[in-house]
RNA sequence: GCCCAGGUAGCUCAGUUGGUAGAGCAUGCGACUGAAAAUCGCAGUGUCGGUGGUUCAAUUCCGCCCCUGGGCA
């Protein structure tokens, strides 16, 4: 394939609160572009202030996509979101615009560059046998049935590691191949070509803007969000269930724990999370012949635009206003 | 003022029949292939309230003092 064919996109990315929107909004309007989501939780129509959605201001100015698009009682996963993000891009290029990756859930946008390995859909059945064994016979004996389906997946999870091990067995069970067989097939992505903007701000400063954005959560109603998401009583498990705040609100709302306390502990739960994304981001994404990255140790403001927009001029094949 | 219970990691606490101590949480670092705002791994830290005594050795036993909580006056 020749690079001039290859789909150039542009990739926003960083820690919560490290201002990737605001980017996002500068760089769509200088480049006509589009901006989709590539956050596990905005894409949820039900967190749009838990999750820090952006609002009709920005949609207004910019066209946005997949924020919002997806039932709170569904579950979206890094393939249903890498199919719908793969039509988006296509879809944006077509009308001519430049596509702008934006958001802080790292598995995305690496199934996005890199691939993921192409399996047939596993029945919601496989995962409830595979809970329902690693429950009966606890961790240590379950990671040994795992390990006699899947020796080289096994080897490399933790027997402590419930999610990443009933994954293991649902796959090989129900495909009758294991889980790391059909990664090792799995060829990588090479028809995008990514210029990557990566915000990571010095740590004390993203804490405090956690904070400040956890704070203007709560003045746009996030308590009301929550009260409103869980009288629908949907299962815990769903991922939409599991956004910060979800559960520290909703036990302030039932009278469980003081709602300072809560508060307190909702701007912890999304320090814990900055941290988590921000080591992704720090070791992963890293250059390679579809990738050119620029990091920036800086919370975004607009001083940041000159560099950055010459970054993705220097980065892009074809040359944009 | 008297009585009782406490004072050990950033927090909540365990423990040492006397040989300078540990869990959970927090924090830091890391991993990460369809739940990823998920899930998991590793790591550090302490004048063991102060002071005097007994002892080869005291965070541990004894005295006094300080602080906190509760009770009685």
């Amino acid at each position: 394939m020749s690079e001039a064919s290859a789909r150039e996109i542009v990739i926003v990315a960083g820690p919560t609160a490290s201002g990737k929107s605001a980017l996002a909004l500068a760089l769509a309007e200088e480049f006509a572009g589009t901006i989709i989501n590539a956050d596990s939780q905005q894409v949820y129509r039900d967190l749009a202030v838990l999750s820090a959605r952006p609002g009709d201001a920005e949609t207004a100015r910019v066209p946005h996509r997949l924020y919002g698009v997806i039932d709170a009682a569904e579950n979206c996963s890094a393939g249903r979101w890498l199919a719908l993000a793969q039509a988006e891009i296509d879809a944006v290029r077509a009308a001519g615009r430049l596509p702008i990756l934006a958001g802080g859930t790292g598995l995305y946008l690496e199934a996005l560059l890199n691939g993921l390995a192409e399996l047939p859909p596993i029945p919601a059945a496989a995962r409830e046998e595979a809970k329902a064994l690693y429950a009966e016979l606890g961790a240590a004996a379950f990671r040994e049935r795992v390990a006699a389906l899947d020796p080289v997946g096994a080897a490399k999870i933790a027997a402590s590691d419930a999610q990443r091990l009933t994954r293991a067995y649902e796959v090989a069970r129900a495909t009758g191949k294991p889980l790391s067989q059909w990664q090792a097939e799995q060829a990588p992505n090479r028809s995008l070509r990514a210029a990557a903007i990566v915000l990571l701000p010095e740590r004390e400063g993203l804490y405090r803007a956690c904070d400040a954005r956890v704070m203007a959560m709560i003045a746009q109603g996030a308590e009301e969000e929550v009260r409103t998401l869980l009288a629908r009583n949907l299962p815990a498990h769903l991922p939409a269930m599991k956004a910060v705040g979800l559960r520290e609100l909703g036990a302030a709302l039932g009278g469980r724990i003081p709602r300072k306390e809560a508060l307190a502990a909702m701007q912890q739960a999304t320090h814990q999370y900055a941290k988590r994304q921000y080591t992704w981001f720090r070791n992963r994404l890293q250059e390679s012949e579809i990738l050119r990255r620029l990091t920036i140790n800086k919370q975004f403001s607009e001083s940041l635009l000159p560099e950055i927009f010459s970054f993705i001029r220097h980065s892009l094949l074809t040359s944009r206003r």
